[in-house]
RNA sequence: CGGGGUAUGGCGCAGUCCGGUUAGCGUACCUGCUUUGGGAGCAGGGGGUCGUAGGUUCGAAUCCUACUACCCCGACCA
Protein backbone atom coordinates (compact mmCIF):
# COMPACT_ATOMS: atom_id res chain seq x y z
CA UNK A 1 0.00 0.00 0.00
CA UNK A 2 2.69 2.27 -0.89
CA UNK A 3 1.10 4.42 -3.10
CA UNK A 4 -1.69 4.77 -0.88
CA UNK A 5 -3.40 8.84 -1.15
CA UNK A 6 -4.88 10.64 1.81
CA UNK A 7 -8.92 10.41 1.40
CA UNK A 8 -10.71 13.73 0.31
CA UNK A 9 -12.72 13.92 3.29
CA UNK A 10 -9.82 13.74 5.36
CA UNK A 11 -7.41 16.51 3.57
CA UNK A 12 -9.11 17.90 0.12
CA UNK A 13 -6.12 19.61 -1.04
CA UNK A 14 -3.72 17.69 0.47
CA UNK A 15 -4.72 14.63 -1.65
CA UNK A 16 -4.76 16.60 -4.53
CA UNK A 17 -0.96 16.77 -3.80
CA UNK A 18 -0.52 13.21 -3.05
CA UNK A 19 -2.63 12.25 -6.46
CA UNK A 20 -0.96 14.65 -8.86
CA UNK A 21 2.80 13.42 -7.63
CA UNK A 22 1.47 9.34 -6.90
CA UNK A 23 -0.22 9.43 -10.18
CA UNK A 24 3.04 10.38 -11.93
CA UNK A 25 1.23 13.93 -13.66
CA UNK A 26 3.55 16.35 -12.28
CA UNK A 27 5.96 17.04 -9.71
CA UNK A 28 7.79 20.72 -8.02
CA UNK A 29 10.99 21.32 -9.44
CA UNK A 30 13.85 22.67 -8.34
CA UNK A 31 13.41 25.99 -9.61
CA UNK A 32 10.90 28.31 -7.33
CA UNK A 33 7.15 28.02 -7.95
CA UNK A 34 7.60 25.84 -11.35
CA UNK A 35 6.86 22.03 -11.83
CA UNK A 36 8.17 19.41 -13.95
CA UNK A 37 5.14 17.68 -16.12
CA UNK A 38 6.05 14.25 -16.46
CA UNK A 39 4.90 11.73 -19.26
CA UNK A 40 1.64 10.46 -17.60
CA UNK A 41 0.47 14.16 -17.10
CA UNK A 42 2.18 15.50 -20.53
CA UNK A 43 0.17 13.06 -22.44
CA UNK A 44 -3.24 13.84 -21.16
CA UNK A 45 -1.83 17.24 -21.93
CA UNK A 46 -0.90 16.37 -25.49
CA UNK A 47 -4.66 15.26 -26.09
CA UNK A 48 -6.32 18.14 -24.57
CA UNK A 49 -3.86 20.42 -26.87
CA UNK A 50 -4.35 18.32 -29.84
CA UNK A 51 -8.04 18.16 -29.58
CA UNK A 52 -8.52 22.23 -29.06
CA UNK A 53 -5.76 22.71 -31.52
CA UNK A 54 -8.73 20.89 -34.01
CA UNK A 55 -10.98 22.99 -32.86
CA UNK A 56 -9.27 26.24 -33.22
CA UNK A 57 -8.59 25.14 -36.62
CA UNK A 58 -12.45 23.98 -37.37
CA UNK A 59 -13.15 28.01 -36.23
CA UNK A 60 -10.52 29.53 -38.72
CA UNK A 61 -7.59 30.09 -36.50
CA UNK A 62 -3.75 29.22 -37.62
CA UNK A 63 -0.86 29.17 -35.45
CA UNK A 64 1.96 31.21 -34.70
CA UNK A 65 4.66 32.07 -32.26
CA UNK A 66 5.61 35.07 -30.66
CA UNK A 67 8.87 36.03 -28.14
CA UNK A 68 8.97 34.63 -25.05
CA UNK A 69 10.74 38.09 -24.06
CA UNK A 70 8.89 41.27 -24.30
CA UNK A 71 10.66 45.04 -23.88
CA UNK A 72 9.67 46.37 -20.53
CA UNK A 73 7.98 49.27 -22.02
CA UNK A 74 5.43 47.67 -23.98
CA UNK A 75 3.96 46.93 -20.98
CA UNK A 76 3.22 50.17 -19.74
CA UNK A 77 1.26 51.04 -23.29
CA UNK A 78 -1.56 50.13 -21.80
CA UNK A 79 -3.08 51.68 -18.80
CA UNK A 80 -5.06 48.97 -17.45
CA UNK A 81 -3.38 46.33 -18.74
CA UNK A 82 0.32 46.85 -16.96
CA UNK A 83 -1.69 47.46 -13.70
CA UNK A 84 -3.11 44.24 -13.57
CA UNK A 85 0.20 42.44 -14.70
CA UNK A 86 3.18 44.83 -13.16
CA UNK A 87 3.27 42.99 -9.84
CA UNK A 88 4.04 39.76 -11.21
CA UNK A 89 6.51 40.40 -13.54
CA UNK A 90 10.00 38.24 -14.09
CA UNK A 91 12.31 40.90 -16.00
CA UNK A 92 15.66 40.33 -17.59
CA UNK A 93 18.07 42.71 -16.46
CA UNK A 94 21.73 41.14 -18.04
CA UNK A 95 22.89 39.21 -20.43
CA UNK A 96 25.69 37.77 -19.16
CA UNK A 97 27.13 35.49 -16.50
CA UNK A 98 31.10 35.21 -15.53
CA UNK A 99 33.12 33.62 -13.39
CA UNK A 100 33.71 35.29 -10.16
CA UNK A 101 36.79 35.90 -8.90
CA UNK A 102 36.70 35.44 -5.81
CA UNK A 103 35.40 32.04 -6.58
CA UNK A 104 31.83 32.00 -5.62
CA UNK A 105 30.98 30.30 -8.97
CA UNK A 106 28.96 32.08 -12.02
CA UNK A 107 27.92 35.85 -11.01
CA UNK A 108 25.97 38.29 -12.91
CA UNK A 109 28.50 40.37 -15.20
CA UNK A 110 27.25 43.85 -14.21
CA UNK A 111 28.74 45.24 -17.20
CA UNK A 112 26.06 43.27 -19.45
CA UNK A 113 23.16 45.29 -18.47
CA UNK A 114 20.91 46.01 -21.18
CA UNK A 115 19.48 48.81 -21.94
CA UNK A 116 16.15 48.02 -21.95
CA UNK A 117 15.11 45.51 -19.66
CA UNK A 118 13.03 42.59 -21.30
CA UNK A 119 9.70 41.17 -19.09
CA UNK A 120 9.35 37.18 -18.74
CA UNK A 121 6.24 37.73 -20.48
CA UNK A 122 2.80 37.10 -18.54
CA UNK A 123 0.53 37.29 -21.50
CA UNK A 124 1.14 37.98 -25.22
CA UNK A 125 -1.27 40.99 -26.34
CA UNK A 126 1.21 43.72 -25.66
CA UNK A 127 4.16 41.58 -28.12
CA UNK A 128 1.35 40.73 -30.34
CA UNK A 129 -0.70 44.28 -30.70
CA UNK A 130 2.89 45.42 -31.65
CA UNK A 131 3.23 43.16 -34.49
CA UNK A 132 -0.23 43.33 -35.87
CA UNK A 133 0.64 46.89 -36.59
CA UNK A 134 2.43 45.95 -39.23
CA UNK A 135 0.69 43.24 -40.61
CA UNK A 136 -2.61 45.36 -40.72
CA UNK A 137 -3.12 48.02 -43.32
CA UNK A 138 -6.27 47.86 -44.67
CA UNK A 139 -9.92 45.55 -44.24
CA UNK A 140 -8.73 43.31 -46.56
CA UNK A 141 -5.89 41.67 -44.10
CA UNK A 142 -8.78 41.42 -41.50
CA UNK A 143 -10.16 39.82 -39.76
CA UNK A 144 -6.95 38.29 -38.55
CA UNK A 145 -7.37 34.90 -36.48
CA UNK A 146 -4.25 33.86 -34.60
CA UNK A 147 -3.44 31.47 -31.89
CA UNK A 148 0.11 30.67 -29.93
CA UNK A 149 0.53 27.85 -28.10
CA UNK A 150 3.32 28.37 -25.83
CA UNK A 151 4.31 29.59 -21.83
CA UNK A 152 4.43 32.48 -20.04
CA UNK A 153 5.10 33.31 -16.50
CA UNK A 154 3.41 35.08 -13.61
CA UNK A 155 5.69 35.52 -10.25
CA UNK A 156 2.30 33.94 -8.20
CA UNK A 157 3.21 34.16 -4.35
CA UNK A 158 1.66 30.86 -3.38
CA UNK A 159 1.56 28.06 -5.91
CA UNK A 160 0.26 24.45 -6.69
CA UNK A 161 0.79 21.94 -8.82
CA UNK A 162 -1.62 22.93 -11.97
CA UNK A 163 -3.50 25.18 -10.28
CA UNK A 164 -1.14 28.32 -9.91
CA UNK A 165 2.50 27.92 -11.03
CA UNK A 166 4.54 30.71 -11.84
CA UNK A 167 5.44 29.20 -15.20
CA UNK A 168 2.36 27.52 -16.87
CA UNK A 169 1.56 25.99 -20.35
CA UNK A 170 -1.62 27.22 -22.41
CA UNK A 171 -2.41 28.85 -25.46
CA UNK A 172 -3.83 32.33 -26.22
CA UNK A 173 -5.88 33.40 -29.32
CA UNK A 174 -5.42 36.87 -30.61
CA UNK A 175 -7.75 38.21 -33.01
CA UNK A 176 -8.50 41.93 -35.03
CA UNK A 177 -11.40 42.68 -36.55
CA UNK A 178 -13.18 45.30 -38.43
CA UNK A 179 -16.11 45.63 -36.61
CA UNK A 180 -17.26 45.78 -33.05
CA UNK A 181 -19.95 43.20 -33.78
CA UNK A 182 -17.36 40.86 -35.38
CA UNK A 183 -15.09 40.57 -32.66
CA UNK A 184 -17.82 40.92 -29.88
CA UNK A 185 -19.15 37.23 -31.83
CA UNK A 186 -15.58 36.16 -32.17
CA UNK A 187 -15.41 35.80 -28.01
CA UNK A 188 -18.36 34.74 -27.76
CA UNK A 189 -17.73 31.98 -30.29
CA UNK A 190 -14.34 30.87 -28.11
CA UNK A 191 -16.56 30.46 -25.30
CA UNK A 192 -18.20 28.40 -26.73
CA UNK A 193 -15.38 26.14 -28.09
CA UNK A 194 -14.03 26.45 -24.31
CA UNK A 195 -17.12 25.47 -23.30
CA UNK A 196 -17.95 22.17 -25.73
CA UNK A 197 -14.27 21.04 -25.30
CA UNK A 198 -14.33 21.13 -21.51
CA UNK A 199 -18.17 19.10 -21.20
CA UNK A 200 -17.88 17.37 -24.39
CA UNK A 201 -13.97 15.57 -23.92
CA UNK A 202 -13.51 16.24 -20.30
CA UNK A 203 -16.60 15.77 -18.89
CA UNK A 204 -16.85 18.69 -16.72
CA UNK A 205 -19.99 20.92 -16.80
CA UNK A 206 -19.48 24.51 -16.66
CA UNK A 207 -21.22 28.10 -16.10
CA UNK A 208 -20.63 30.07 -18.92
CA UNK A 209 -20.90 33.82 -17.81
CA UNK A 210 -19.28 37.42 -17.71
CA UNK A 211 -17.30 38.71 -15.25
CA UNK A 212 -18.01 41.77 -13.09
CA UNK A 213 -15.90 45.03 -13.35
CA UNK A 214 -13.16 44.10 -10.53
CA UNK A 215 -12.47 40.43 -11.81
CA UNK A 216 -12.12 41.83 -15.76
CA UNK A 217 -8.90 40.97 -17.64
CA UNK A 218 -6.18 43.82 -17.20
CA UNK A 219 -7.35 45.66 -20.63
CA UNK A 220 -10.54 44.31 -21.63
CA UNK A 221 -13.96 45.36 -22.07
CA UNK A 222 -15.81 42.58 -21.51
CA UNK A 223 -14.22 39.18 -20.23
CA UNK A 224 -16.41 36.06 -20.78
CA UNK A 225 -15.59 32.45 -18.10
CA UNK A 226 -16.30 29.34 -17.93
CA UNK A 227 -16.58 28.24 -14.33
CA UNK A 228 -16.39 24.65 -13.34
CA UNK A 229 -16.97 23.31 -9.58
CA UNK A 230 -14.88 20.78 -7.91
CA UNK A 231 -15.33 18.28 -5.34
CA UNK A 232 -14.80 20.38 -2.66
CA UNK A 233 -17.77 22.77 -4.07
CA UNK A 234 -15.33 25.42 -4.74
CA UNK A 235 -15.17 27.05 -8.41
CA UNK A 236 -12.10 27.06 -10.61
CA UNK A 237 -12.26 29.25 -13.50
CA UNK A 238 -11.41 26.68 -16.40
CA UNK A 239 -11.11 29.17 -19.15
CA UNK A 240 -11.50 32.64 -20.30
CA UNK A 241 -12.66 35.04 -23.98
CA UNK A 242 -11.64 39.04 -23.46
CA UNK A 243 -13.65 40.85 -25.89
CA UNK A 244 -10.34 43.97 -25.82
CA UNK A 245 -12.63 46.75 -27.82
CA UNK A 246 -10.03 49.06 -29.47
CA UNK A 247 -8.04 49.05 -25.98
CA UNK A 248 -4.74 47.69 -27.57
CA UNK A 249 -5.73 49.15 -30.86
CA UNK A 250 -5.57 52.09 -29.64
CA UNK A 251 -2.37 51.14 -27.34
CA UNK A 252 -0.27 50.04 -30.24
CA UNK A 253 -1.82 52.19 -32.54
CA UNK A 254 -3.47 49.29 -34.65
CA UNK A 255 -5.60 50.91 -37.64
CA UNK A 256 -6.94 49.90 -40.99
CA UNK A 257 -8.66 51.29 -43.97
CA UNK A 258 -12.69 50.71 -44.62
CA UNK A 259 -13.74 49.28 -47.96
CA UNK A 260 -14.97 53.38 -47.98
CA UNK A 261 -11.38 54.70 -47.70
CA UNK A 262 -11.64 55.92 -43.72
CA UNK A 263 -9.06 55.28 -41.55
CA UNK A 264 -10.43 52.95 -37.97
CA UNK A 265 -8.82 51.45 -35.27
CA UNK A 266 -9.25 47.17 -35.59
CA UNK A 267 -11.24 45.54 -32.89
CA UNK A 268 -9.45 42.71 -30.50
CA UNK A 269 -10.17 40.12 -28.38
CA UNK A 270 -7.90 37.32 -26.55
CA UNK A 271 -8.91 34.00 -25.32
CA UNK A 272 -6.81 31.09 -23.37
CA UNK A 273 -7.00 27.96 -21.27
CA UNK A 274 -4.05 27.01 -19.83
CA UNK A 275 -2.63 23.41 -17.84
CA UNK A 276 -5.10 24.74 -14.85
CA UNK A 277 -7.46 22.49 -16.64
CA UNK A 278 -5.45 19.90 -15.86
CA UNK A 279 -6.31 20.58 -12.13
CA UNK A 280 -10.23 20.37 -13.28
CA UNK A 281 -9.80 17.48 -14.67
CA UNK A 282 -8.16 15.87 -11.79
CA UNK A 283 -10.46 17.36 -9.53
CA UNK A 284 -13.93 17.34 -10.94
CA UNK A 285 -13.76 13.28 -11.31
CA UNK A 286 -10.95 11.33 -9.12
CA UNK A 287 -11.36 10.02 -5.81
CA UNK A 288 -9.98 8.05 -3.22
CA UNK A 289 -8.51 5.30 -5.35
CA UNK A 290 -6.53 7.74 -7.67
CA UNK A 291 -7.42 9.28 -10.46
CA UNK A 292 -10.54 8.91 -12.41
CA UNK A 293 -9.79 9.97 -16.39
CA UNK A 294 -12.59 10.60 -19.03
CA UNK A 295 -12.19 8.01 -21.68
CA UNK A 296 -12.32 10.91 -24.15
CA UNK A 297 -8.53 12.26 -22.77
CA UNK A 298 -7.12 9.02 -21.28
CA UNK A 299 -3.31 8.59 -22.45
CA UNK A 300 -4.83 4.77 -21.95
CA UNK A 301 -7.70 3.60 -22.12
CA UNK A 302 -7.70 0.14 -22.05
CA UNK A 303 -5.08 -2.03 -20.12
CA UNK A 304 -4.87 -5.79 -20.78
CA UNK A 305 -3.69 -7.14 -17.03
CA UNK A 306 -2.75 -11.26 -17.88
CA UNK A 307 -2.72 -13.32 -14.84
CA UNK A 308 -0.61 -16.79 -15.53
CA UNK A 309 1.60 -19.12 -13.46
CA UNK A 310 5.14 -19.28 -14.38
CA UNK A 311 5.92 -21.59 -17.57
CA UNK A 312 3.64 -21.62 -20.76
CA UNK A 313 0.91 -19.77 -19.19
CA UNK A 314 1.68 -15.61 -20.42
CA UNK A 315 1.67 -17.77 -23.86
CA UNK A 316 -1.77 -19.31 -23.30
CA UNK A 317 -3.08 -15.81 -22.84
CA UNK A 318 -1.00 -13.95 -25.29
CA UNK A 319 -2.43 -15.95 -27.87
CA UNK A 320 -6.34 -15.05 -26.68
CA UNK A 321 -4.97 -11.35 -26.39
CA UNK A 322 -3.17 -10.72 -29.77
CA UNK A 323 -6.21 -10.73 -31.59
CA UNK A 324 -8.26 -8.34 -28.92
CA UNK A 325 -5.05 -5.79 -28.86
CA UNK A 326 -5.49 -5.76 -32.79
CA UNK A 327 -9.36 -4.75 -32.72
CA UNK A 328 -9.02 -2.80 -30.33
CA UNK A 329 -6.42 -0.53 -32.30
CA UNK A 330 -8.26 -0.99 -35.44
CA UNK A 331 -11.47 0.78 -33.30
CA UNK A 332 -9.25 3.56 -32.52
CA UNK A 333 -8.96 2.60 -28.49
CA UNK A 334 -5.43 2.70 -27.09
CA UNK A 335 -4.62 0.12 -25.48
CA UNK A 336 -1.87 -1.71 -23.46
CA UNK A 337 -0.98 -5.13 -22.73
CA UNK A 338 0.67 -5.00 -19.21
CA UNK A 339 2.81 -8.11 -19.61
CA UNK A 340 5.39 -7.61 -16.98
CA UNK A 341 6.35 -10.07 -14.77
CA UNK A 342 8.20 -7.96 -12.34
CA UNK A 343 4.73 -7.06 -10.63
CA UNK A 344 1.52 -9.17 -9.66
CA UNK A 345 -1.65 -8.81 -10.81
CA UNK A 346 -3.12 -6.73 -7.54
CA UNK A 347 -0.13 -4.53 -7.91
CA UNK A 348 -1.11 -3.43 -11.61
CA UNK A 349 -5.08 -3.38 -10.74
CA UNK A 350 -3.71 -0.36 -7.96
CA UNK A 351 -1.57 0.90 -10.01
CA UNK A 352 -3.95 1.34 -13.30
CA UNK A 353 -6.51 2.52 -10.80
CA UNK A 354 -4.23 5.06 -9.21
CA UNK A 355 -3.76 6.48 -13.03
CA UNK A 356 -7.54 6.40 -13.72
CA UNK A 357 -7.73 4.46 -16.87
CA UNK A 358 -10.89 3.85 -17.71
CA UNK A 359 -11.15 0.17 -18.54
CA UNK A 360 -9.15 -2.86 -17.36
CA UNK A 361 -9.42 -6.02 -18.43
CA UNK A 362 -8.12 -9.11 -17.00
CA UNK A 363 -7.41 -12.47 -18.45
CA UNK A 364 -6.27 -15.34 -16.32
CA UNK A 365 -6.88 -19.75 -16.74
CA UNK A 366 -10.17 -19.33 -15.46
CA UNK A 367 -11.46 -17.03 -18.56
CA UNK A 368 -9.49 -19.54 -20.93
CA UNK A 369 -11.53 -22.39 -19.88
CA UNK A 370 -14.65 -20.27 -19.50
CA UNK A 371 -14.08 -18.01 -22.91
CA UNK A 372 -14.45 -15.14 -20.49
CA UNK A 373 -12.54 -11.51 -19.89
CA UNK A 374 -12.70 -9.94 -16.59
CA UNK A 375 -14.00 -6.24 -16.77
CA UNK A 376 -13.24 -3.19 -14.33
CA UNK A 377 -14.50 -0.40 -15.31
CA UNK A 378 -12.53 2.65 -13.18
CA UNK A 379 -15.81 4.60 -13.10
CA UNK A 380 -18.06 2.75 -10.73
CA UNK A 381 -15.44 -0.07 -9.83
CA UNK A 382 -17.47 -2.59 -10.92
CA UNK A 383 -16.75 -5.64 -12.23
CA UNK A 384 -17.49 -8.48 -14.45
CA UNK A 385 -17.57 -11.36 -16.88
CA UNK A 386 -17.92 -11.03 -20.24
CA UNK A 387 -17.89 -13.35 -23.48
CA UNK A 388 -14.44 -13.19 -24.84
CA UNK A 389 -15.96 -13.09 -28.74
CA UNK A 390 -18.03 -9.83 -27.78
CA UNK A 391 -15.14 -8.14 -25.79
CA UNK A 392 -13.88 -5.47 -28.59
CA UNK A 393 -18.03 -4.38 -29.37
CA UNK A 394 -18.16 -4.46 -25.57
CA UNK A 395 -15.42 -2.24 -25.02
CA UNK A 396 -16.41 0.60 -27.52
CA UNK A 397 -19.29 0.62 -25.91
CA UNK A 398 -18.33 0.76 -22.68
CA UNK A 399 -15.96 3.79 -23.18
CA UNK A 400 -18.57 5.86 -23.98
CA UNK A 401 -21.07 4.85 -21.28
CA UNK A 402 -18.31 6.11 -19.00
CA UNK A 403 -17.68 8.82 -20.79
CA UNK A 404 -21.09 9.79 -20.19
CA UNK A 405 -21.87 8.70 -16.60
CA UNK A 406 -18.87 10.57 -15.74
CA UNK A 407 -20.34 13.38 -16.90
CA UNK A 408 -23.89 12.97 -15.65
CA UNK A 409 -22.01 11.95 -12.02
CA UNK A 410 -20.14 15.48 -12.31
CA UNK A 411 -22.90 17.39 -13.41
CA UNK A 412 -25.40 15.84 -10.92
CA UNK A 413 -22.99 16.88 -8.50
CA UNK A 414 -23.07 20.45 -9.44
CA UNK A 415 -26.75 20.74 -9.47
CA UNK A 416 -26.87 19.07 -6.06
CA UNK A 417 -24.57 21.83 -4.57
CA UNK A 418 -26.10 24.82 -6.53
CA UNK A 419 -28.46 26.58 -4.48
CA UNK A 420 -30.21 29.63 -4.69
CA UNK A 421 -30.08 32.29 -1.35
CA UNK A 422 -32.73 35.03 -0.56
CA UNK A 423 -31.25 36.11 2.72
CA UNK A 424 -27.81 37.09 4.08
CA UNK A 425 -27.53 34.41 6.99
CA UNK A 426 -28.83 31.57 4.51
CA UNK A 427 -26.19 32.78 1.97
CA UNK A 428 -23.53 31.98 4.24
CA UNK A 429 -24.33 28.80 4.84
CA UNK A 430 -24.83 28.05 1.14
CA UNK A 431 -21.80 29.43 0.01
CA UNK A 432 -19.19 27.19 1.95
CA UNK A 433 -20.88 24.18 0.60
CA UNK A 434 -20.95 25.62 -3.31
CA UNK A 435 -22.51 27.57 -6.09
CA UNK A 436 -24.73 29.91 -4.75
CA UNK A 437 -27.09 32.32 -7.23
CA UNK A 438 -28.09 35.37 -5.68
CA UNK A 439 -29.01 39.10 -6.05
CA UNK A 440 -26.64 41.85 -5.79
CA UNK A 441 -27.05 45.58 -6.46
CA UNK A 442 -24.19 45.75 -9.57
CA UNK A 443 -21.87 47.69 -7.03
CA UNK A 444 -18.31 46.67 -6.51
CA UNK A 445 -18.56 47.46 -3.08
CA UNK A 446 -21.24 45.26 -2.24
CA UNK A 447 -18.82 42.71 -3.88
CA UNK A 448 -15.64 43.61 -2.26
CA UNK A 449 -17.74 43.48 1.15
CA UNK A 450 -19.14 40.07 0.56
CA UNK A 451 -16.13 38.76 -0.09
CA UNK A 452 -14.34 39.91 3.02
CA UNK A 453 -16.96 38.73 4.83
CA UNK A 454 -17.40 35.07 3.29
CA UNK A 455 -14.37 34.86 1.08
CA UNK A 456 -16.60 34.04 -1.92
CA UNK A 457 -16.68 35.89 -5.13
CA UNK A 458 -18.93 36.55 -7.92
CA UNK A 459 -17.92 34.32 -10.53
CA UNK A 460 -19.87 35.38 -12.99
CA UNK A 461 -23.15 36.92 -14.31
CA UNK A 462 -24.41 33.91 -15.69
CA UNK A 463 -25.29 34.33 -19.65
CA UNK A 464 -28.40 32.30 -18.99
CA UNK A 465 -29.81 34.78 -16.50
CA UNK A 466 -33.58 35.30 -16.39
CA UNK A 467 -34.76 38.68 -15.52
CA UNK A 468 -36.13 38.69 -11.93
CA UNK A 469 -36.57 41.60 -9.90
CA UNK A 470 -35.17 41.16 -6.30
CA UNK A 471 -33.23 42.73 -3.73
CA UNK A 472 -29.51 42.38 -3.42
CA UNK A 473 -28.81 39.46 -0.87
CA UNK A 474 -26.08 42.21 1.10
CA UNK A 475 -27.51 45.88 0.74
CA UNK A 476 -31.39 45.26 0.02
CA UNK A 477 -31.17 47.40 -2.90
CA UNK A 478 -32.87 46.92 -5.94
CA UNK A 479 -31.66 43.50 -8.56
CA UNK A 480 -32.45 42.59 -11.74
CA UNK A 481 -30.90 39.20 -11.97
CA UNK A 482 -29.13 36.59 -9.87
CA UNK A 483 -25.45 36.22 -10.37
CA UNK A 484 -23.01 33.79 -9.46
CA UNK A 485 -21.19 33.67 -6.14
CA UNK A 486 -18.38 30.89 -5.02
CA UNK A 487 -15.61 30.96 -3.46
CA UNK A 488 -13.16 29.83 -6.00
CA UNK A 489 -9.22 28.21 -6.96
C1' C B 1 4.91 39.54 1.40
C1' G B 2 2.85 38.67 7.11
C1' G B 3 1.89 34.44 10.74
C1' G B 4 2.75 29.13 11.71
C1' G B 5 5.13 24.51 10.35
C1' U B 6 8.57 21.22 7.84
C1' A B 7 13.50 19.81 5.57
C1' U B 8 17.31 13.02 7.99
C1' G B 9 18.86 6.73 1.91
C1' G B 10 13.85 7.04 -3.86
C1' C B 11 9.21 7.84 -0.67
C1' G B 12 7.07 8.19 4.48
C1' C B 13 8.98 8.95 9.30
C1' A B 14 11.84 8.42 14.45
C1' G B 15 16.13 10.56 16.69
C1' U B 16 16.97 17.10 17.88
C1' C B 17 14.26 19.35 23.84
C1' C B 18 19.08 17.55 27.35
C1' G B 19 25.67 17.52 21.75
C1' G B 20 29.15 11.91 22.78
C1' U B 21 30.15 4.56 19.80
C1' U B 22 28.95 2.32 13.57
C1' A B 23 22.26 7.70 12.54
C1' G B 24 17.52 3.95 13.08
C1' C B 25 12.49 2.13 11.36
C1' G B 26 8.69 1.17 7.49
C1' U B 27 8.46 0.98 2.41
C1' A B 28 10.95 0.97 -2.18
C1' C B 29 15.55 -1.06 -4.54
C1' C B 30 19.20 -5.52 -5.78
C1' U B 31 20.09 -11.26 -5.53
C1' G B 32 17.97 -16.18 -4.78
C1' C B 33 13.95 -19.58 -3.98
C1' U B 34 8.75 -20.11 -3.45
C1' U B 35 4.63 -17.26 -5.50
C1' U B 36 1.00 -14.77 -9.29
C1' G B 37 -7.62 -13.80 -9.93
C1' G B 38 -6.69 -7.12 -5.36
C1' G B 39 -0.58 -3.62 -3.80
C1' A B 40 3.06 -11.68 -2.04
C1' G B 41 6.47 -14.63 1.67
C1' C B 42 11.24 -16.00 3.45
C1' A B 43 16.59 -15.38 3.39
C1' G B 44 20.64 -12.36 2.12
C1' G B 45 22.42 -7.45 0.27
C1' G B 46 23.38 -2.22 -1.35
C1' G B 47 22.22 2.82 -0.61
C1' G B 48 23.08 8.82 3.98
C1' U B 49 28.56 14.84 3.16
C1' C B 50 21.10 14.56 8.29
C1' G B 51 18.23 21.24 2.90
C1' U B 52 22.57 25.04 1.91
C1' A B 53 26.44 28.25 3.95
C1' G B 54 28.80 29.92 8.13
C1' G B 55 29.67 29.77 13.56
C1' U B 56 30.23 27.58 18.85
C1' U B 57 32.76 22.98 20.68
C1' C B 58 37.76 18.15 21.97
C1' G B 59 33.23 16.45 19.43
C1' A B 60 27.14 18.86 15.90
C1' A B 61 21.47 15.56 12.65
C1' U B 62 21.22 17.76 17.73
C1' C B 63 23.20 24.43 19.98
C1' C B 64 23.60 29.65 17.33
C1' U B 65 23.18 32.87 12.73
C1' A B 66 21.86 33.58 7.75
C1' C B 67 19.83 31.65 3.40
C1' U B 68 16.77 28.34 0.24
C1' A B 69 12.68 25.21 -0.85
C1' C B 70 8.04 23.05 0.31
C1' C B 71 3.22 22.77 3.23
C1' C B 72 -0.93 25.33 6.00
C1' C B 73 -3.54 30.15 7.16
C1' G B 74 -3.82 35.14 5.31
C1' A B 75 -2.72 38.94 1.64
C1' C B 76 -2.07 38.72 -3.75
C1' C B 77 -3.91 36.36 -8.24
C1' A B 78 -7.74 36.37 -14.99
Amino acid sequence: MSKAIPSRSEDYSHWYNELVKKAGLAENSSTRGCMVIKPYGFAIWEKMQQLLDQMFKETGHENAYFPLLIPKSFLSREADHVEGFAKECAVVTHYRLRTDEKGAGVVVDPEARLEEELIVRPTSETVIWDTYKSWIQSYRDLPLLINQWGNVMRWEMRTRLFLRTSEFLWQEGHTAHATKEEAQNETRQMLDVYAKFVEHYMAVPVVKGVKTASERFAGAVDTFCIEAMMQDGKALQAGTSHFLGQNFAKAFDVKFVTKEGKEEFVWGTSWGVSTRLMGALIMAHSDDDGLVLPPKLAPIQVVIVPIYFKGEGLEKVMEVVKPILKSLKEEGISVKFDTRDTHKPGWKFAEYELKGVPVRLAIGPKDLKKGTVEVARRDTKEKYFQPIDSIVEHVAGLLEDIQDNIYSKAAAFKEEHTKGATSWEQFKELVEQGFVYAHWDGTPETEDKIKEETKATIRCIPLNQTKEEGRCIFSGKPSQGRVLFAKAY
